[in-house]
DNA sequence: CAATTTTTGGCAACCGGTTGACAAGCGGCA
DNA sequence: TGCCGCTTGTCAACCGGTTGCCAAAAATTG
């Protein structure tokens, strides 16, 4: 059946050392053109475009596709039209759970609407994910950053020849899809002010990310707003072990209560501390962002301002693909979504007498 | 019409009756040709096999390519060629950090060696999986599935068509990367049975799951081994809630210690358990599979089988391409990596009277 | 230095769709 | 009945590379 014994001329002792795509796959609209008897710029446009041809046709064309297991081969679809119905997401570390569900979000959406997705990961580096932005541009009809390092320019740069949607960061004329902190953050920081804390901590995160300074933002007004003292600590990599690292720096910072850039940082802080036994949240109050896969894990589980983060994924999709189909004016929108806290164990009222 | 007012140059009736995206996009071999002063064909030659062009030429082209900025357009390749310098990954679920590693390591994989992954996700369903596939395949020069829940028919069906390699199951005559998990289960159950553990429990995953079915056995015949007696037990899901669902089970099973299909399941066991106020591992160990991310952030840490799940991934895409590339014999063999016990707090000695 | 072999580069035919231009078919209307 | 405009299908020219085949050029050899 994949062997071409079809037309097999002679019992010829071809020497097929070419082996692959030789008998087998799909239908060009040719052989629909064949079978339906018709032109192959007719079987064209009955598939692609509606309407252009009768309804009779259209039929007949389309009973010949379905015999044929016709599959519109997407190369040379793209060829001439330079559509490929493809688009990019690029993500600072697989790894990284955070991006966990902004990757499944887009990945939903896409299929939603018959679009595929391909992933990269630009291992944390600006440089590395302009490379692999500027060689997925070649293949793909948009493109989606999340939490990009590269610069502003840069970023616009590469959204002057396709659409892009940034994720986590606001760029100036480009569509960005951004979690509002504030609603979140004043939530947490009224919680540990009713638990009487005074002074909170902020742990940074990388320097460059645009989130982590709008965080430290959000969090020096609400602590403004509730009278407490803020501080912000810097750290070395916001991962796991850069909160253990971070501990020190703390517990020296007097803070009763810390709020970091992410969960991870807040993990690995909580993890240290408790190794050097302070009592959490009695003695000192935790307080992370994003509420990752695994943030309920942790005894006590850590309370967190939760970002909706497939709604981030999805939503940058929607808008990608609204451009693509030239819905979307041509507003470069901000889309806001949402924070909230996520009250958990890991923050509340402060006992110690310190 | 479909075409927007976007290059809006007055109502030029200008000739430029061909491509409206001429301003930019790269150039092509034909530029090249003409800055080299030779022929396309010597161009694509140069760039694609080496040697075939004098050293002199292939500067000359190398240079202007290079002035030019040029980039190959893979659909253009992709057509003649039918290779496209892509691989499909098919998940069951991008949310089950059981394939975080695995996607990275294939992710890593595929791009160290110039190719690009394409994720996609099946939710967990059979007949969306298979049609994601058959959708890919018009796309990739070859796939990789990690745990897939399609019949084996289907999926040599599918390897007939391009190069297929599965991850956490075997299958006939298709090449297939598993762990071994016998290294790692009796290791675990030897340290179940010098902490004075008689029965154990086996808390199973998807009936679909072929890697369940290995685990039971592993277990049930170094239970043997240890004398020990072994219980299966259904689950409804493997997730979080999956586990929190089966504590009612286990506790009836009068087993002391569980293993369970995965890493969820044991922490959401782990959970209930607790809240119905076992001490964890004093009254009963619990061992997981996978040690995936989160694992170690319970109290107590979770005790559990790893796999090499970032190795299962990069070997994966390793033998694919290298079959790609020609290399890799006709020989579907099956990669075995090995699992190791990594012992935290979840399991320990039995202090229960009981 | 001529004859022969080996390189090297050019020509042209694809790969499988898309699309503008155009002609044939057809009903409507005067 | 004849003219018109609209629908429907056909032709052919792309899109940007790849590759078999062949001839010109260069290198090797007698």
């Amino acid at each position: 059946m994949t062997e071409p014994a079809k037309p097999d001329v002679a019992a010829t002792p071809a020497p097929v050392k070419k082996h692959a795509r030789d008998g087998k796959s799909s239908a060009t609209i040719y052989d629909i053109a064949k079978v339906a008897g018709v032109n192959p710029s007719t079987v064209s446009r009955a598939l692609s475009k509606p309407g252009r041809v009768s309804a009779k046709t259209q039929k007949l064309i389309e009973d010949a596709a379905a015999e044929l297991h016709y599959q519109v081969n997407p190369f040379a679809r793209a060829l001439p039209t330079g559509r490929t119905s493809t688009f990019g997401l690029i993500v600072a570390d697989i790894t990284n759970p955070t991006f966990f569900d902004i990757i499944r979000g887009a990945g939903a959406t896409a299929t939603a609407r018959d679009y595929t997705l391909v992933l990269a990961d630009s291992a944390e580096s600006a440089v590395t994910e302009l490379t692999t932005a500027r060689r997925m541009m070649a293949t793909v009809d948009g493109l989606i950053l999340a939490s990009p390092r590269m610069d502003d320019d840069d970023i616009r740069a590469l959204a002057r020849d396709k659409p892009v949607v940034v994720i986590n960061r606001e760029v100036d004329g480009v569509p960005c899809v951004v979690p509002d902190v504030n609603k979140g953050i004043s939530e947490a920081v009224r919680s540990l002010a009713a638990n009487g804390h005074k002074k909170v901590a902020y742990v940074a995160g990388p320097s460059q990310s645009w989130m982590s300074t709008q965080r430290w933002d959000g969090v020096r007004s609400a602590c403004e707003w509730s009278r407490l003292e803020a501080v912000r600590l810097e750290s070395s990599k916001p991962t796991v072990d850069g909160g253990r690292q971070s501990a020190r720096e703390v517990l020296a910072s007097g803070a009763t209560a810390v709020l970091t850039y992410n969960d991870l940082l807040a993990i690995g802080l909580m993890q240290e501390l408790q190794a050097a036994g302070l009592m959490v949240p009695d003695q000192i109050s935790i307080v992370g962002f994003d509420d990752i896969f695994g943030a309920d894990f942790t005894t006590p589980p850590l309370t967190t301002v939760r970002s909706p983060l497939g709604e981030c994924g999805s939503g940058a999709a929607t808008i990608l693909l609204d451009h693509l189909a030239g819905t979307g004016g041509e507003t470069p929108e901000t889309l806001r979504v949402e924070t909230e806290l996520v009250l958990r164990g890991s923050s509340g009222r402060l006992i110690a007498a310190k």
